[in-house]
DNA sequence: AGTTGGCACTCAGTACGCCGGAGTGCCAGC
DNA sequence: GCTGGCACTCCGGCGTACTGAGTGCCAACT
């Protein structure tokens, strides 16, 4: 029902039109891949390949373009990632080695992958779930007050300010620093919220009541990080390059990006780092972005990432490309954290 | 030569402007504004008005629209910062109040501005030129590698590896630690980074390599930070109101959104948060934004603004609204960081 | 059965000409 | 110095005609 050639000329018209944006034509077609046959079969195809919902013609007499379900099979069965060339491969390590910080990283990242792309690329910061705590802080702003610094494996640093009930002397903050690195040091962020309940416990009954503000601060900010992910974005000058369609595709995208809740449903679940995930059109969780796809990966450990990293263009878009550079772009960011 | 009337007809022309995004016509102007003249000596006004150069015509008989001079004469003498009213104030405090960290302010503070001007807002997060160091932690991560922690007066947290040419006993870094805290702590960031230079000499001469390494780390951080300046942007969903005119306005302005570095420039220096800067159209210091305006201001202390936020849009905008919104969120910004 | 050339048909995009209306500049009169 | 009147300009919308790319279908060929 699909023959080879068919699916040359489907994987012929998506390159095509990815490549000029302008519907692609029987005769153009023939002439610009050497397909061996004329242009009247190549017609036949195309209302073969249209049948059965690959393609669709703006207008009658016009070229055909693809469907989401042509660019579906076109990713499925017709290109496979193309590796990077070893000069590429080379500008992007040495372009995220000089990292000196988690920020650094994934601010570097959006921008080498928008840069990779020409699109908006999304990049997560990696999510505490899995993480565990390297160190607790305690910092004695004034006499009521405390700064809790706590600092994850990722390398995130979360920041609280602890609002005492009655003034703590020196010595009874050191302790309950070491208290609470004893017991939450190398703990999952979950684990360690619930062990450190018991602290407020071992404390001497004047200071219970400092020590229990201070134990549901921590709980507090481990909770709150775990939901609240945050993205960096970058690229959003490529959005220019839409062209057309200017309420349809940009103005809904633009919205998006504002809604740091909408791009972490676009992401997805992290995935393992080797897989690629993508979502064409219609297929993407936001009904405002029907002629938007994303392509995703995640990052961190192959068996555990830690978050996802992305593209978000228009479904003309070139999936092959984002596809090799968002691979590659996860390969490097995983192995950098993983050195750090 | 510029009597009353024509400034009034100035200002009416400038208002109907920015409300209907057309050039205004003498019978409409009449019309809208209870000027009690006829449409023809509103027309010789407006001859008068063009000779000056403060309006213009996009085409013979069409109606007049205002030049950035005409803008700039409004912002400068026929306008006032329009107070916000009562329920806007509650709604900024309240909205401000609930942040968590300096993070949190930085943000809440750009999406408030981007929704109470409907336009581009940017925040520079405060510089740490000029706030003083509040703590110093040193966390160690394995026997060669420590974690350096600064946290600053305006909350802000940096933290840096330092990769030590061998491993210091945790005593040692204790004292490290202590000295480090006696002689930074309170300094401004500058002062900080020279005093602690003195500390390898104090130190044992086993350690004196180590503890110069971690000195060194501590003053790359202090001078990384003080010129990598950080800057939030928020509305840019806001860009599709501009309607019309694609290329001359909305790619640039986001092209310009990627430029951290252009943007800092667009703020300009921080000027006293009871001060509001405008810069219009040409007055921009950028070339590609001419039909662009800025409206910024400072924040933090009177005599000491720590940073500037504003906001970006087409010459053709709000300023009394802007104005009075970038006026308001400054203060209470000001505010909430001269609690925390 | 699949491929090919031919041919009539469709339809977006463009160019052209034709108003209508909004707005102006100028002038004479109040 | 203001006002009403009037001729002039020119953008923008609209209908018509034309062009060209592209299609679908059919008959012929391999």
């Amino acid at each position: 029902m699909l023959d080879d050639r068919k699916l040359d000329v489907l994987r012929a018209i998506v390159e095509d039109y990815v490549h000029t944006q302008e519907p692609v034509g029987s005769k153009a077609l023939v002439e610009r891949h050497h397909l061996e046959v004329s242009p009247a079969t190549v017609r036949n195809d195309m209302a073969a390949l249209e049948e059965e919902g690959f393609i669709t013609q703006p207008h009658t007499s016009a070229g055909r373009i693809p469907t989401d379900k042509g660019y579906r099979l076109f990713v499925d069965k017709l290109t496979s990632i193309k590796p990077m060339t070893g000069a590429e491969k080379r500008a992007i390590a040495t372009f995220l080695q000089g990292a000196v910080d988690l920020d650094d990283v994934v601010h570097r990242s959006v921008r080498l992958l928008a840069q990779l792309t020409q699109q908006v690329a999304i990049v997560q910061y990696p999510t505490l779930a899995r993480s565990t705590v390297r160190h607790v802080e305690l910092v004695t702003l004034s006499s009521s007050r405390l700064l809790l610094v706590l600092i994850t494996s990722a390398g995130r640093v979360e920041q609280r300010v602890v609002e005492l009930p009655k003034p703590l002397p020196d010595d009874v903050v050191a302790d309950v620093r070491a208290r609470l690195n004893t017991c939450a040091v190398g703990q999952r962020l979950s684990e360690a919220a619930v062990r450190v309940t018991s602290l407020p416990d071992q404390a001497h009954a004047a200071d219970k009541a400092a020590v229990t503000q201070i134990v549901a601060v921590f709980a507090e900010a481990v909770a709150d990080e775990r939901t609240d992910e945050k993205v960096a974005i970058g690229g959003t000058a490529n959005l220019t390059r839409f062209g057309d369609d200017f309420d349809r595709s940009i103005k809904p995208l633009l919205e998006a990006l504002e809604e740091h809740v909408v791009l972490l449903k676009l992401l997805g679940e992290a995935t393992s780092p080797s897989l690629v995930t993508v979502r064409i059109g219609h297929e993407v969780p936001h009904k405002q972005l029907a002629s938007t796809s994303v392509v995703a990966t995640g990052y961190g450990p192959e068996e555990q990432p830690l978050a996802t990293l992305g593209v978000v263009g228009p479904t003309r878009m070139d999936y092959p490309g984002s596809m090799a550079a968002v691979h590659a772009v996860a390969r490097y960011v995983s192995q950098i954290l993983s050195e750090a």
